[in-house]
DNA sequence: TAGATTGTTAATCGATTAACAATC
DNA sequence: TAGATTGTTAATCGATTAACAATC
């Protein structure tokens, strides 16, 4: 279906088209030149015209985009419209945010139920997600096509079990431990290392180190 | 002090090296090459030693670079030395989370207090860091020489709040709302964008859309 | 010394920006 | 039609990789 391989760098910078084109669509903003596009975000109306043929001609010469279509689109490209499903490992103080505040749903991803070991919490349910009991994994995911897991656990046990996960086919892992998990065949891991994040803006924040 | 601009690329690699090398340390490996660095993170030795002398050279020709002392290097590079404030804005689940289970220490970076404005929670503790009242925060703030706010709260709330605490002083935001915060003189944001993340995992989940 | 590995320059590769013909 | 803006090619810029002399 495609004609060439898209990088990295345009793929991470999609989201942020989404979030950009949501907003003017709640001002009633219906059309959406790669100019207007650009100068809400910051960047080329050329590098917005070049990502967007990446996947195809979405504008009409002389006018632009479509505020709405273009959105659309966009949500299509970025899988939202494959009801992809997670699962939450590790309801403790971070996957208890993500499973109450995160709204998977908004990504178009289903948020089927959440794992622990915690005898408490083990048979609750948060924000209508059923919290399982860990040892339930296997049997879940054998019965339960899963897509994404979630890991929001210690992270001694990180790698562990993203190896079960892997061996219970789930093909997407979304790693919030500050562990380097290894690459896994056939599986995709996404890394929120919050502290790569804040050391990055601790840098920037000892800067300016320049001449004087 | 630096000869040149280092290109943001270069910065969001060093906390990854940090991240190797106090692996290395921990297995007792106390020469570290770029050949070794690279072959266990999966880049080149030319980008390690690219990367690093873009802050002099910290290396011994014949011999290679001293864990230890290539690490102490990098901890300073990344300002972990500078002792660093920290606010949380908004202790919800996932200020919560942030308190009780990120290592902000590990950053170099001290966590001081946190805002909110639920009654409940304010005047309490989570993990030795004082909820004060959201009122509050200007008068701390003019007591207290504060580096970092994190936001964690609401995402209406975000804006407005990332300017009262730009007016204040705060020189960066740490921002997990999923809001876009446009720029602020003087100011650097670094986001934590959840949903970017989850998007970019479910595009590669989708794939391969190459031609049969 | 010989071997190894850095620091650094040169070559390559890829990403961004500019330009403009196509066309709505 | 005239004006505007895309889609796309070409030019530029920057980042990565390769090569190798310096040197421990």
């Amino acid at each position: 279906m495609m004609k060439f391989k898209i990088s990295n760098n345009v793929i991470r910078r999609l989201p942020r088209y989404m979030r950009h084109l949501n907003m003017m669509l709640a001002e009633g903003v219906n059309k959406a030149s790669s100019g207007e596009i650009a100068k809400r975000m910051g960047v080329t109306a050329s590098q917005v015209r070049q990502d967007l043929n990446c996947f195809g001609g979405f504008g009409q010469q002389g006018y632009g985009y479509n505020t709405s279509e273009l959105r659309d689109r966009l949500a299509e490209i970025l899988a939202m419209n494959e009801n992809h499903t997670a699962i939450i490992i590790g309801a403790g103080n971070l996957g208890h945010a993500l499973i109450e505040n995160f709204h998977f749903d908004d990504c178009g991803v289903a948020l089927t139920a959440a794992f622990d070991i915690a005898p408490g919490l083990v048979g609750t349910t948060l924000s209508g997600v059923p919290i399982l009991r860990a040892e339930t994994l296997e049997s879940f995911l054998a019965e339960t096509k899963i897509d994404i897991a979630v890991l929001s656990l210690p992270g001694k046990l990180a790698s562990l079990t993203a190896g079960r996960l892997a061996s219970c086919g789930v093909r997407g892992i979304w790693n919030f431990t500050n562990e380097e998990l290894g690459e896994i065949p056939g599986v995709i891991i996404e890394n929120v290392h919050f502290s790569d994040s804040l050391l990055a803006l601790n840098y920037y924040l000892s800067e300016p180190r320049e001449e004087t």
